[in-house]
DNA sequence: GCGTCGATGGCA
DNA sequence: GCCATCGACGCG
């Protein structure tokens, strides 16, 4: 199977958000390969975003969603947990897009639901950060089944940004059962 | 089932 | 000082 292309993240942070879900993320980091079909993400629109983090401008740590489109974007947030996030839109506009949750093969959901316990389970570290997500090296996204239904809601964590914050810019897989937060009851 | 809180480190 | 989080704990 052939990674993603180029113009896959070559569109608006939104409407790659909602491509992604269903396509397979693919980490080959130690010997084995490890797959997971993406079913939350959440999209990060640019620097007039209060939510994103290049609104606070192109840094260090913000650089790579400066620049093209289909590289990863890593960072450490609370100290603790590694957030995996995919680079979207023209050369110049700074946006991303974060996955937070997936179906994991031969794993319970709730270890890959979540940003930070996803990044964990496919072994995605900072190490990642600007890796080309289309020379299919170490972590790459493939095509997969697309949801049958996709629900929209506010971002998590992201009461900080004003108006940004009730922008329904979190997708999900509405029929998923790995999406974070509250399991369904059954 | 809920709300609350501590851990922990890079960043501006 | 602030986080694009998580898990443990207390409550009842």
């Amino acid at each position: 199977m052939s990674a993603l292309p180029r113009d896959f993240y070559e569109r608006e942070a939104e409407a790659v958000a909602r491509a992604l879900l269903g396509t397979i993320l693919v980490t080959r980091i130690g010997k084995e390969e490890r797959r997971a079909r993406i079913v939350e993400t959440e999209a990060y629109v640019g620097e007039h975003d209060l939510a994103c983090h290049a609104a606070k401008g192109n840094t260090p740590r913000t650089r790579v969603m400066f620049g093209r489109a289909g590289h990863a974007y890593v960072y450490l947030v609370y100290g603790m947990h590694e957030l995996f996030n995919v680079v979207t839109g023209p050369d110049g506009v700074a946006q991303a897009v974060l996955v937070r949750a997936a179906e994991m093969d031969g794993m319970p959901a709730r270890h890959a639901s979540g940003p930070g316990k996803l990044a964990r389970a496919l072994g995605i570290t900072r190490e990642d950060y600007g890796r080309d997500l289309c020379a299919k090296r170490r972590v790459w996204l493939e095509p997969g089944p697309p949801p049958e239904a996709i629900a929209a809601t506010p971002r998590i964590g992201v009461d900080y940004a004003g108006e940004w914050a009730a922008a329904p810019l979190r997708f999900i897989d509405a029929s998923s059962h790995a999406v974070s937060g509250k399991r369904p009851r059954g």
